[in-house]
This record gives structure tokens, sequence and C-alpha cells, in this order.
DNA sequence: TATAACAATTGTACGCCTACAACGACCCGG
DNA sequence: CCGGGTCGTTGTAGGCGTACAATTGTTATA
């Protein structure tokens, strides 16, 4: 019973899992972090950082948020009370609003993306060698675990 | 503005970081697994994984997962009634309650424990000197991350 | 022994999110 | 023009957590 024991996994891939998972999601909590700095739900802020990129449809917003219609209704009334987004009827198409970040909404949303990407400190202070070594390698992996769609040709 | 512009950071430490978030956070949401394949909330999980270690009381157990008492009461109520933990009373203080986990409480902890262990396919695939490296980087990131304080002299 | 302190419980109210039903406004094809 | 489909909205119900207040049973203290 010494290799499935309660806690200590000697496979090394499992000790690199779960120093990622402890480094994400206990001793850098960004997700918490952005919540408490803009005083808004994460699924909110979340919803700005989309918008960053150009404006929306409901429709389109509420598939970029994987939530229901009438949850990206909430958002996004909640949102334009908050003046950090505006909501105006589609030219063409009446039936369907356009969603646009207004200018408070766009640095709301710098903020929390600022917030998330910023590195914990111990990886600032990696050695360039050692940090070019890990990107190298983390990267591989998300292209490798990234929906591995039967491989596109190429 | 190549410098700070909107998604493509250049800094090493920042693609790292964001490597490793999406890896954790999106590529593989080991706690939707968890509750999904358990069919009960994230936090009844943990509790479960907590009383392996050893019986708690309600206080212990609340503490334990950052949940307020009443909330405790609710979340041990729940177990119970799926027979995954028993209640008792404390031996010489009766006011305290003992949770103790079951042996099917067991079992639910270990299929827990086992998914979120699991590390991701791409992971497994890496060649073992490149893992070690990986491996001794992100446990010193974990070290120096966790809770420095003022370098416990040695 | 009175009284304070503590453990657990019950109850309430709220925030956040999911899921679903129903509706009005609108577009489009026949 | 009419009927079917789409888009957004409103409403409802529920799960999950957080945060308090109040209560009961029990222990410790003055």
């Amino acid at each position: 019973m010494s290799s499935s024991r309660d806690g200590a996994g000697a496979d090394p891939a499992e000790l690199a899992w779960r120093a990622m998972r402890s480094l994400v999601l206990e001793l850098h909590d960004k997700r918490a972090e952005v919540t408490d700095a803009l005083g808004m739900s994460y699924i909110r802020a979340k919803a700005l950082r989309s918008l960053v990129g150009g404006s929306m449809t409901m429709r389109e917003l509420g598939a970029a948020l994987a939530i229901d219609a009438s949850y990206t209704t909430v958002v996004v009334d909640d949102l334009e009370q908050r003046g950090l987004v505006r909501r105006a009827v589609h030219d063409v198409d009446r039936r369907v609003k356009v969603v646009t970040i207004t200018a408070t909404g766009r640095a709301a949303a710098r903020v929390a993306q600022r917030i998330m990407d910023e590195p914990p400190p111990a990886l600032l202070a990696l050695p360039p060698a050692e940090l070019a070594r890990l990107v190298a390698t983390l990267t591989e992996l998300v292209e490798r675990s990234a929906a591995p769609k039967s491989e596109p040709k190429l």
C-alpha cells in the first residue's frame, strides 16, 4: 500500500499537477481578488473582458459566458446600471441588441485583466533560464490539452 | 502600445502564469468532474476528504472548510442522510459532536481524491527529464508562495 | 449556585447561478 | 399576408453559499 497512499503521491506527473492546482486554486485565488476589487461577480467581470474585443449581441455574449439567455439579461442589466455597458438596437435586425462596453467599463475590464494576469511573485523571481523552460513546457501542455480534435492536418 | 496590449502579454512569467491558469481552470476542471461524479457539491466532497484523516468536531470541520457553523450543520446533515458520515456525542464534553466518516464515505472520498489528483494526459506524456524539471520548479514555486512568514530560521 | 461562555442547531434573508416556461417584438419564407 | 422561427425579456423555482440572530443544551467560572 505504498503506491496508493492517502496523500503522498509519488508519481512525478501527479506531483506537478497537484503543485499547479495548489498555486492556481489555493495560493493565488485571482478570481476572488477580481470580484473583490471590482465589487461584482466573476461572471460580470468576465462579460466585461469579453466585450473589450468588440461589441456583441446578447446571444453572443451569453454563449461566450456559457450562461442562459435570461441570465444574460440579468447580467447586462446590472452592468448597464453601473454604466459599464450600453445596449443598442441592431441596425438591420431590430430583434437583436448590441452590447457595447463604455470607457469606464473598459477601465474595469483592464483592472480585472491585470489582476488575473499578474503572476505570483515567486514566478517573477525565477531565474530566466528556468522560467523559459517552464514556459516552453506549460505552453506545450496547453496546446496538447486544448481540444485534441483529430490533429488538424498540417 | 506594443508592451501593454490587450491579450498579448510578452512577459515570460505572465505567459507561464496564464498557461497554468488555463490548464487548471479551463482545460481540466476537476472540481466540476468531482461534483458530477459524486452527485454532491464540492464543499461536501471536501468535507469527506477532510474526514479521511480522522474524525473531527463540527467546529473543527467548519474551520477546515472555512464555512459558517450553521452551514456546517447543513452539510453534515446531508452527508449523514447519504450514509457517508456519522455523528456522535463527544465522550467528555457533551456539547460537541464528533463527525466520523463511514466506509462508503471513505470510498466516495477516494473517488474524489483520485479525480483531482489525476494529471492531464499531456502531463503524463512528458519526457521524464522535462517532467522532473517541471516538478522541481513548481514545488519551489509552491514553497515560496505558501505563507512566507519571515523565513522560519534554518 | 448564579452566570457567563460555548457547541450545535434552527431560522431567516440575501447573493449568485442554473434551468425552464411563457411572452412580445420582430424577421423571413411560403 | 400568415405562420413559423428567432431574439430578448420576464417570471418562477431551485441549488449552493454567506451572514446573522436566536435558541437549546452543556460546561466552566465567579
